[in-house]
DNA sequence: GCGAAACGTGCAGTCCGTGCAATGTTGCGT
DNA sequence: ACGCAACATTGCACGGACTGCACGTTTCGC
């Protein structure tokens, strides 16, 4: 599936370097880290650190690119006679379910990071909104409309990640005691209902 | 009001080492142009744009932490009977009304470079997002709960943000030719209603 | 006016990120 | 097993972002 030595070699380097990363950062904080400190806990040259990521922040953050057209491609496969809004919460609930089940620390570590570095805050924006452009492009798809047309393709997207961003927020908030999926979960019932203001 | 010449002369000066980043950026793109650069356009030292903007992408975008607290302040002003989700349009139509009502080009201009430069949209977000902070507080005031024993308040307040940025975008994508007020409510419209699909 | 505080500026230094060219590794055909 | 072609790693040199410090100049409150 995945084979060649080379592919293999490339992707454990590329873990390598997000972890030291992230490792480094925790214990140090942003500024505390070099480029340099990373590559050398990878054990590769700084040099090389760029041949895996354009920049620090992006190694510290450690989502590629492929992950990304991901929820575009899993929408657009749901079945057809689902609403947008529930094809979407199915594809978060899948989501949700892998990223809690992950090697275990990988992403609270990563969201305790994040979170701690507003720019880095601003980097997982980023890759959320390259998903987010694709989505909005199937969501026109489903709907009959197209992104320029109707602002609703594009609203519902930018909402999705919204989602998606605040579950994950209240679950590093909960110290990761809460179950992620019951957070998106949440936070789609409260968008489904329009949200009207919590009952007390 | 504002008195003071040094209070005045410090405002010039960042308008325009702002507007002087806009210009270049407009022209040559965000890597074409250098601090350098826009320190001579607007007449000051190298040295002195930092102390004026943390950053070159800062200046671009150019929107002070001041105006960040408003939508807070401006969402508690507002009568207690409203939910949070109608104080939140009443603020939101008064922020659309006066983005487009300014200078006239200083927001177009501004959308169109953002637009262009995926780190500034990310930057952009960054800004939102500690306004979306002070915000969520506010709401969970007024629903009286508190941010961490509910997701409603940090999902609200980010969804209002994805709201007005969407409008943005919208107006952006109409060539500033649709109503900004009209584009705000469109979206609030949808969020109300739920997130159901648009009839064709 | 006058002293204190704030502001503007130059300098030196660190780190980020990139193009280029040399060197080492892997994959593949024979 | 061999050798060649493709690709990965590395060092070097460079330009630009950003910071701390020290010094001169401007503004403010009195």
């Amino acid at each position: 599936m995945t084979s060649g030595l080379r592919e293999r070699k490339k992707l454990a380097t590329r873990l390598a370097l997000h972890q030291a990363a992230l490792q480094l950062v925790a214990e140090r904080g942003l500024d505390g880290v070099s480029v340099d400190d990373i590559a050398a806990r990878a054990d590769v040259s700084p040099r090389t650190f760029f041949n895996y990521f354009p920049t620090k922040d992006d190694a510290v953050v450690g989502i590629d690119a492929s992950a990304v057209g991901q929820a575009a491609e899993r929408f657009t496969a749901r079945p057809a006679q689902e609403s947008p809004v529930e094809a979407l919460r199915a594809v978060h609930a899948q989501q949700a379910t892998e990223m809690a089940g992950e090697p275990e620390t990988l992403w609270p570590l990563r969201l305790r990071v994040i979170d701690e570095h507003p720019v880095l805050v601003a980097r997982l924006h980023a890759v959320f909104g390259s998903a987010e452009r694709a989505l909005a492009d199937a969501i026109a798809a489903r709907t009959g409309t197209t992104v320029g047309a109707d602002v609703y393709p594009t609203l519902l997207a930018a909402v999705s990640g919204t989602a998606m961003r605040t579950a994950l927020h209240a679950w590093l908030a909960s110290d990761f005691s809460a179950s992620l999926p019951a957070l998106v979960d949440e936070a789609w019932d409260a968008l489904a209902a329009g949200l009207p203001a919590p009952r007390r």
